[in-house]
DNA sequence: TCCGGGTGAGAAAACCTATTCCCCGAGTTT
DNA sequence: AAACTCGGGGAATAGGTTTTCTCACCCGGA
């Protein structure tokens, strides 16, 4: 029995007898052979490897991207190098050399979703996705959440519920989510003929905020019957002074929030109805589009918008009272 | 110039003039040269790389551990594999073979620590580490959190800040984590003369089920001046309930949580003094111990449990009252 | 019986890159 | 003049799989 007949059973290439067939996969099979991916690499000119650089410490954002990305390049059979910045640009640089000293085939860039960050450099030999981050340059492939949308799609809700006087409690004007979820929401209650009730309340991403915000919207809007927030977290505080200051939810308030952090989420009292930026889809459609690249079909640069979903739980339930 | 002479230059192994070495030095760095880690270990029988294999979907226990692996394999040059097997045992074996496959040194198996778990292969060709869970195999390398110093630390800490009716609402009864945690905390009052305020209260790891429970305690325990909680979540829980039965946090009733979950332990009101399982020490001393066995120096087989700590807060602070 | 065609299996090259050992030439010393 | 040293070039090597080429054998037909 020579290696190479026991390869072309395995591949079923050449020409040989049944028989002599099924003896190679059998044994194959009885010593657990598996053929070594670098060797196959090595004549195909390729490492089926990619690699994954995230600046977000691997944090609830960028793994359900993660998962994602791993869904759709496990088809392909390409595994995954995995490099956490913690948001150190030396850092970066020296495990992007790395990836690249090892011959990944390409690489995906996530992070925690801001501002547009610079690139992790400029004609690398290897394909680049961006994930749930965008680069500054535009001619990198970037795939984003739809913030604005996002925030249409929960001022829509909560007119179609019969509220008209909402107001939005968020994160720092300094980040552009923040801006454009605030956008998507003035815009879809303009085309009702509404605005916002109140000033657009900037702060910060935390609970505190939430609590201080809801204050400052029932001081300056007491009428106010929905609140969408820029996170769940913010969405929980809000709540919290809700409850303290006798609005009922969702009967009096009604209260949307972003983001579908299940654990933050479901904790709420009453649970919340949220926006869901389907993460886990911008990360296959990152690797699908890596996967593409290799293939020698690279997407035009540009950024791409994976549509938001809204959960519907009780903070948005249709007023009985 | 030789391929060679560039090679011993970089390596700084044969003999030769300065003014060469500095040439082929200066000209690696011009073209970016990095030596190809595939090629370096074909000499030296080596991969550098390492498997890494998460039940825990990458989630929040599962993450910090990751990041503390990935500390102490970047110092041996050493990249990392990572596969999520989504809790499902055949996608998990699929994985063990594709990182066999790849001829990885090693693997490090992470989930969220229950009960101790099958492993993932006997005899395996490579040195396998768990960290935060356990095998059931005791010829295995395990890594995990103190929970019974864990429910001891917060149990002292309530004692050394004048509390002597501390309860316990905890999660599921079935979790090894949630009993340990309690046997600690019992065991520690009860050399201090103490039992616990009323049964320890095993439920669900949820806040609902806080709040939940801190009803029953009240109810079977009026006068109870502190309760340790089995996670952060069941805390927030708590304290919501606490304040609405008109109990001050920390004046009346003192509160220790267990995770140190930042997002939930600092949005609490008030901020959660609660435990911290080191899990970036978890991930580390795993990727020590992988990178010990790799080198020929394999630690003896059975359970390594690392200290927690504990993170003061505001739901401790000594009364003032 | 001999030749040819067809079939099945084995042997060997190729793939790629860094390292290391061996050797050679030039220059220097004894 | 011979031996030795120093510096650098060149070739072998290691890894596992695939693929191609070659060879041996069998069977059938002439």
């Amino acid at each position: 029995m020579s290696i190479g007949t026991a390869s072309k059973a395995l591949n079923g290439r050449g020409r040989m007898r049944v028989e002599t067939r099924d003896r190679v996969l059998a044994a194959a099979e009885r010593l657990g052979f598996r053929p070594n991916p670098f060797a196959q690499g090595l004549l195909a000119g390729r490492t089926y490897t990619v690699g994954l650089v995230t600046s977000d410490s691997f944090g609830r954002f960028s793994i359900p991207v993660m998962l994602g990305a791993e869904d759709a390049l496990d088809a392909g059979q390409i595994s995954v190098f995995m490099c956490d910045t913690r948001d150190d640009p030396i850092r970066e640089r020296h495990y992007v050399e790395r990836l690249l000293a090892r011959r990944v085939e390409g690489i995906i860039v996530t992070g925690r979703r801001t501002e547009p960050r610079p690139g992790i450099g400029r004609d690398l030999p290897v394909p680049v996705v961006y994930a749930m981050t965008q680069s500054a340059d535009d001619s990198d492939v970037s795939i984003i959440p739809d913030d604005e949308g996002g925030g249409a799609l929960a001022a829509r809700h909560l007119m179609a519920t019969g509220r008209t006087r909402i107001g939005h409690v968020t994160g720092p004007q300094s980040f552009e989510a923040a801006r454009r979820r605030a956008q998507g929401m003035t815009t879809a209650l303009g085309s009702a003929g509404l605005a916002p009730a109140g000033e657009i309340l900037y702060g910060q991403w935390s609970e505190e905020w939430g609590r201080q915000g809801a204050d400052v919207l029932l001081h300056e809007s007491p009428d106010v019957d929905a609140v969408f927030c820029g996170s769940d977290q913010i969405a929980r505080g809000v709540a919290e002074t809700l409850r303290e200051r006798g609005r009922r939810v969702p009967e009096d308030v009604a209260l949307v929030g972003f983001d579908n952090w299940e654990p933050m989420a479901l904790g709420c009292r009453p649970p919340l109805t949220t926006v869901d930026m389907n993460l886990g889809e911008i990360g296959r459609l990152a690797a699908r589009h890596l996967l593409d690249a290799i293939a020698g079909d690279p997407a035009p640069g540009g950024v791409t918008i994976v549509p938001a979903g809204l959960v519907l739980r009780e903070s948005t339930r249709r007023g009985t009272s």
